[in-house]
DNA sequence: GTCATTCTGAGAATCATTCTTGTTTAGGCT
DNA sequence: AGCCTAAACAAGAATGATTCTCAGAATGAC
């Protein structure tokens, strides 16, 4: 079924889902415009954001936003989640997504159709535990 | 523990908790900014924002984005995730967290100390479904 | 009361994303 | 091939949420 989808896509949408699977990770929409204007496959920065969201309404791809506000996008089939740490805003992968198999409830579901997810734990990183002192509660 | 946090918070803090709190759902920054400035604790957005990112910090505060790209900000202790459409943007509250008590393996969390985590399911609504004639595949 | 420090908020600045608009491309038709 | 129409494109302007700046207000120590 994947493929029927992408046999349908236009050659800018299999570009820019091509550059995603490269990608060895998340890219920004500016990264991703950066990549392919430097690449044999330049275009628009509007066309990269205007296909992004296409292909997100397709479940082709997902976006998650970090803390500093920027959007990052990944082909769903990457199955990756994260944990980011709120005070200095680095993020460690989880090797295993613990959300992978659940199932919604039917009750909960309500017709709706699934396409992906995202999951992020937030918290605090071993280095900014150390230097808490500015947790409010610190004895 | 919450509460010793919360004793050393300052009195602009607790207003922003405060409001979020009593607000029947998620709000952006815009609206938290709105309400204050309509009570009697009126604030500058600058300082909403302030002290938001700080409350976030302290695992107070928990916040979300909209495919729109605004942020909702929501208490942490209301434990509540979304379906969201990726066609019209109608979001549908989960009446439980799939995810409530789930514990990540503590090779994965590394001297990580989670806060809090945010869980989104996208896909299409009823509605959506039924127009779904953009998608590429569709017979 | 005075000084130093922190907090505040109005408005400017930022910056990712979206919109506008004139141009180019693709494909069907004769 | 030549022409026509509709869709796709890209550059730059516009948008809008969030962050920054900085001068004044509040706070607290002495």
């Amino acid at each position: 079924m994947s493929s029927n989808l992408t046999a349908k896509l236009s050659a800018r949408q299999e570009q820019l889902l091509e550059a995603l699977r490269r990608a060895e990770q998340e890219l920004s929409g500016q990264d991703l415009h950066a990549r392919l204007r430097a690449s044999n496959t330049p275009m628009g920065l509007a066309t990269v954001y205007r296909h992004l969201r296409l292909l997100q309404q397709w479940g082709l791809v997902r976006c998650r936003h970090l803390p500093s506000g920027e959007a990052l996008f990944a082909p769903t089939e990457r199955d990756e989640h994260h944990l980011t740490c709120v005070d200095c805003g680095s993020t460690h992968r989880l090797a295993h997504c613990p959300v992978h198999q659940l199932a919604l409830p039917g009750e909960e579901l309500n017709g709706f159709l699934p396409l992906f997810h995202t999951l992020e734990f937030f918290g605090l990183c071993p280095n900014c535990q150390r230097r808490q002192g500015r947790l409010p509660a610190e004895a």
